[in-house]
Order: structure tokens, then C-alpha cells, then sequence
DNA sequence: TTGACAAGGTGTACGGATGACACTATGTTA
DNA sequence: TAACATAGTGTCATCCGTACACCTTGTCAA
């Protein structure tokens, strides 16, 4: 990817500048986040957040999206500027400045993440049970939550965790997952179902011994609305 | 300031990194914003707003501070990372990543702005009537204006454009020029008050011939707190 | 001295939004 | 066909936001 035939000179020390991606999903009722198992030094054999260096003509988006894409295989999910870390030695290597993103991906996709090359591993880990990670990223998970959680009361992020249909009891447990508290079901699908932003599908959800739950979709799935 | 007298090479071409602030204040009842005309090209002559590029060793915020201390003479203000500018051709020289912030300076702060040696004018501009600006920076003002608005809705962010001590009525002032609409007087106090957040002085505020006001000032003036 | 001026400072009542709360409905399975 | 498990539904009390008008007080000029 990276092959060095030639050098490059400026009069000037410039920083190296990645792109590193925060990927949430929920899984078994629990907030989790993508992490790769670093096959090369420095930090080799430790767990990162996905990300990598920008290229010199790509844009900053279209780099997070294709680290995310190169080391996940993961793709088309929703991609938000977090904040940039550029703390003078937060790399062991050079001056590098990381703009951090982050990445939400549907509960069902079927995601069942491949390595790629430059890693050793790579795997969904619980928000609550993070393992040691290499460079600042404690620091970047730890603001790319903030933001979540902060965002879930005045937009519809939470949208972008659900698959094309589902139900309200699914969009509720994702809530009470990100909010980590119970809330009340009918206060709650009152208040969803005001925003007017959810439709029934008509079908209806069989799973499990009991009563089918009706089945919904987002009106514009890849929009994140303010509200009120 | 930075005087080549080597060049530094890498094996993979590296961008060049700045800052850019967008320096806001309230100027005789409008939101304003600090602009530097360019002293050298590329944009000589146009308006662009005060930063320059990351030294080696140096923190982003660092940096931030710098650049607005160097071209403006400003400092000890807030000052807030906003977000990370890297379209592929911003800059005509080369390839440049901006690290955007912006700072909220106190209405009375003397600051007629002086120019430095890079800059041929500095001044305040009304938001209302900004002129052409030099590469993305209208984009980057756009930005941090709806930044501003929306933390003045679930923060104390305007207590920064006050100065040490103010009355209940400058106060109001603020949050109308910046919400652009008139405020009910009695609920503006209350809510501020209920706060718990200023204090009165014990002094009285002359001006005019009319009741003097009650003097008030922040208890935790460099803090931004979130409310509600 | 006093009266006009100009901004400072104060309380109440209404309506909408929010939060607490419990039972019936329906498909599945044994 | 009965037990089970989740789906689905409405009301009432409370709180919060908003609308609204008059008296107070220092200044200044007549």
C-alpha cells in the first residue's frame, strides 16, 4: 500500500496526519466497539481503534471510510467528524495528528469483521470491558461516547444502530442500552412515534412464543434529524 | 519565524498542518468576527481569518492560542476546538489540513486588534456583512456560528463574551444579538438567576440618566458549565 | 425643588409537555 | 385449550416555559 521508492522534502517539519474511526454497534443488548489487534510495532500485538495514514490526495472523509472499509470490510454505515488529537507524542514514531471519526453499524450486519493485512486480529469488545488499547485511544472512545450519548437527546442517531425494519421494543432496548436505564414503554413510543419519523411496514415480527410485534421502518434511514 | 535553512524529508509525502480561528465578539450590539488581510500571497490583499501552520512541537491548542496571540495581540479567551478542514485543494500551495477553532473574546476587551508582520490590516466585521474571504474560511465561519447558537441553548457559553462584571440587561443583550430576536425581560431573569451561576457585586452600574442597574459577575468566570 | 425621563426591577396565571402508572391483546407452544 | 411471553394502549398530576404590565429609582433640566 504504502511502497517508499522516493522521499519527499519540505523546507518546512511536516506532521503525518491519520484518520482513526470509533465503531459502535450494539450486540447482545450491549454497546460495543470495533478494535484491531496491531500486527507491526509500535504498540504491536495491542488493541487500536481502525485508522490509518491519509493520503496525500484524499480527502479526510474518504480516508476514515476507507481505513474503516480496508481494516473491517465494513462500508456505507454512518460517519461523523469526532475532534483531532495531535498531543506532541502521542506517537512513538514521528509528529502525528489523528482526526478522529465515528462510526455507527446496524445491529444485524452481518458484519462478522475480516483482518486485513496489517492486523492481527480484529473483534467487537463491550464498552463496558475494554481491553488496554495503544496511543490515546482510551482518551478518543471516551469522547466519541460523550458525544453519542449527548447526541441521542436531541437527534434521531440512535436510528442508525437499527437494521431497515424493526421494531419498538428493538428501538427502545437500544436506548435503554446507550442510556443505561429502563425507561417506560409507553412514554416511549408515544415520544417516538410523535416525531413522525418512523412508518409501520405492515408486516409484523414473529420471534419467539408470543405476540408478533409490528414491524417499522425510518422514513429517510441515512438522515439524522435535530430535534426539538 | 520560519527560516529554511534545511529541508526535512519523509518516505511518504506528508500535508501540512494549520490553525484557523474564528474569533467572535459583540461590537455595539452585533455579533462580530476578527479578520486579517493577507500580506502575501496566496489571496494577497483579501480577507481570511487569523492562523498559520502547526510547529513541530507544538499542541494543536497551543498553537491555536499562538496564532491568535501573534496576529492579534489576544489572549486568555476561550477558545474551543470546532473541527478539522481537508478538501484536497483548499490551499494552492500544497496540500493543507486546517484544525479549526474559535474564540469568544469579552465585549469591552480594548482590544483594537494590531497587525502583525504576516498581516496587512486586522478588524472586526460585522457577521451580518462579511466580505469575500480567502480560501474555505466563510465555510469554517458558518460553522462556528452554528456551533455557537446551538451551545447557547444547553450551556453558560455566553458568560464569555461578558466582561468581569455586567448587568442583567447587557447580559440579555448578548443572548438577543446572538439568538437575532428580542427576549421577554422578566423570564430572561429568572431563568439566569435560577442558574445559580452570578452573583451580584453589591455594586450599581451608572450609565445614563436613569436607575443605576445591580452589577453582577460569573462565579466560575472561565468555566462553561452544561445546564438542563 | 420638582417633574419628566429612561431604564431597572418585580409576580402571576395559563397551557403544553413530561413522567408515573397497570391492564388487556395476541400469537406460540405444550 | 390453557399457560406463557411480549405487544400494545390512556389518564392524571406535576413541572416548566411563556405571556403579560406596572412600580421604582437615579438623572437631568426647567
Amino acid at each position: 500500500m504504502r511502497a517508499p521508492k522516493e522521499t519527499f522534502s519540505y523546507p518546512y517539519p511536516h506532521p503525518a496526519v491519520t484518520t482513526d474511526v470509533v465503531v459502535f454497534t450494539i450486540r447482545d443488548e450491549r454497546l460495543s466497539i470495533l478494535l484491531v489487534k496491531r500486527a507491526n510495532p509500535p504498540y504491536q500485538g495491542e488493541w487500536a481503534l481502525p485508522g490509518g495514514f491519509l493520503a496525500i490526495d484524499e480527502d479526510l472523509d474518504a480516508c476514515a471510510a476507507r481505513e474503516l472499509r480496508e481494516e473491517t470490510g465494513i462500508s456505507g454505515v454512518y460517519l461523523e467528524q469526532l475532534y483531532t488529537f495531535g498531543a506532541t507524542h502521542r506517537d512513538p514514531r514521528e509528529r502525528v495528528i489523528s482526526v478522529t471519526y465515528y462510526a455507527l453499524v446496524p445491529q444485524d450486519a452481518l458484519a462478522t469483521p475480516r483482518a486485513a493485512s496489517d492486523a492481527a486480529d480484529v473483534g467487537w469488545h463491550p464498552f463496558e470491558k475494554l481491553p488496554e488499547l495503544a496511543f490515546d485511544h482510551a482518551d478518543i472512545i471516551a469522547m466519541a461516547h460523550q458525544r453519542l450519548v449527548a447526541k441521542l437527546d436531541y437527534s434521531t442517531i440512535a436510528f442508525q444502530f437499527m437494521p431497515e425494519t424493526f421494531t419498538l421494543s428493538e428501538l427502545q432496548c437500544v436506548y435503554e442500552v446507550l442510556l443505561n436505564q429502563s425507561l417506560d414503554k409507553r412514554n416511549f413510543r408515544k415520544r417516538i412515534l410523535s416525531l413522525d419519523l418512523i412508518e409501520e411496514t405492515g408486516k409484523l415480527c414473529r420471534s419467539g412464543k408470543h405476540r408478533p410485534a409490528r414491524e417499522y421502518r425510518a422514513k429517510h434511514p441515512k438522515r439524522v434529524e435535530i430535534i426539538k
